[in-house]
DNA sequence: ACAGCAGCCTGATATGGATCAACCCGGATG
DNA sequence: CATCCGGGTTGATCCATATCAGGCTGCTGT
């Protein structure tokens, strides 16, 4: 019976979150082995993207939020002149579109930046289900409260900070989020063109450029193209943090 | 009984959401006539902060929400260095603290900017409560959005945009929320210091008092302290979009 | 009435990073 | 195999804004 509901209203793609390798930094985080199920009938899993395809953009029409899978996604904000804004770099395992949640249509662009695979979670379902499983509300709260928090630091980064602070800043991100996922937190590739590494930094490319062959120079970083390896993470924290220590030194 | 109950349960200070003014902004917004009971139920009202005070800190546990009913209220990220980032002003009707609903402790330091009274809704109690309504729940996914977006279009500022832009964004960011509120849009007094101001958009306090001085000599708006009147709306709104039409004029 | 001080304004100078211009490399394309 | 093209790097120059320095105004407390 169970069966028969899920094979009508779900594609043949039924999620099983169970098995998920990432469900312990995703929406399943929060809820109880038997809760499980409930959630997986709602998500839709295993649409692709290639490199370059939008997930969503500013005129679609606000449905779901969408967790990556596998692959990475970026998001920018494209304003009636073209001009874009990066605003976020997304891994395996976060939850993309939390800033839609108060309008019709998507807030931002969703772009893969590589092969990416997403589960999606339609709202009106979820919203639904966090009703009835106060964990899971919990966990939303949880989760949009953090990307409040990750903007906020965006933008102090942004207002504060030197090129080579913000591009420390980044890497540091990077690699603590590899970490996350078990993979090497000091050898890894980047996702994303120097381009949006600049765009989301406030940079010019050729700053970002720079500031890559000077952390090069000085032994902190080996980089050849996309790929990326930390050799000295105390050098890069200490960069992040001259800053502030100016501040109350003396 | 009811009322036994409520009076062992709350301070004298019973919130009456009904007769507040603020209650088409802020979160009775979401709830219907007879559900409103039980959000007052919730709710501390009343307690008053003078110029300066701390309403929370980054060392506070977090507890609550608050909800600006008059006065205001500045947002600032203290970094170890003793760096302050503003992260935002709260006028009457909105909200402070959706940002620090991930952490034990807030994740800013929330300081009264003039005499301000607020309402308090504690976390847990309100989380029990949006699982029970959920047009509740609901409006507060779509706060916590809006501060994400919020926060975004920020960056976008601080990174893109020129000071005269910023300060300009701000200015009728100021003004629509007066509007919101049924004041005048183009003649209010700036609850923050230029300093603040300086701060929240990443610039240099000598740069805002230049860039006001220049609006000044335009005839765009006419400042003296903090009494503020905007001269003509429509050039501080070509201010703000010039940056974006360069993009795709040509 | 006075001193002291915080907030604000103005001018002169310095600078980090943008901009402009050129070149290089590697992979796709015919 | 030659060509092309997007992405990345490097160098030279320029500019918006920071920084430094000084002065003004209007409180606040004595």
């Amino acid at each position: 019976m169970a069966q028969a509901i899920r094979l009508h209203q779900m594609s043949p793609l039924k999620a099983s979150c169970q098995q998920c390798s990432l469900s312990n930094l995703c929406l399943p985080l929060a809820v109880e082995e038997n809760d499980l199920e409930r959630l997986e009938d709602i998500v839709q899993q295993g649409r692709i993207f290639n490199r370059g395809e939008h997930i969503f953009d500013q005129s679609t029409p606000f449905r779901s939020c969408f967790a990556v899978k596998s692959g990475s996604i970026k998001t920018s904000i494209i304003t009636e002149g073209g001009d874009e804004q990066v605003t976020g770099f997304y891994m395996p395992g976060e939850l993309v579109g939390l800033d839609s949640m108060s309008s019709e249509h998507y807030a931002c662009t969703a772009k893969a930046l590589e092969r990416t695979s997403v589960c999606e979670f339609p709202v009106d379902k979820l919203e639904e289900l966090t009703g009835k499983l106060p964990e899971l509300q919990h966990h939303m709260y949880h989760l949009m409260s953090q990307e409040i928090q990750n903007s906020h630091q965006l933008a102090m980064l942004l207002s504060k900070n030197t090129a080579e602070e913000r591009i420390a800043a980044l890497l540091l991100s990077l690699s603590s989020r590899f970490r996350r996922r078990r993979m090497s937190p000091t050898n890894f590739s980047l996702p994303m063109a120097r381009n949006d590494i600049a765009n989301f930094l406030g940079l010019a490319v050729e700053t970002v450029s720079r500031v890559f062959t000077r952390f090069q120079n000085q032994g902190i970083i080996r980089a050849k193209g996309r790929e990326v390896e930390l050799l000295d993470v105390e050098a890069l924290q200490m960069v992040t943090r001259d800053f502030a220590r100016q501040g109350c030194q003396q």
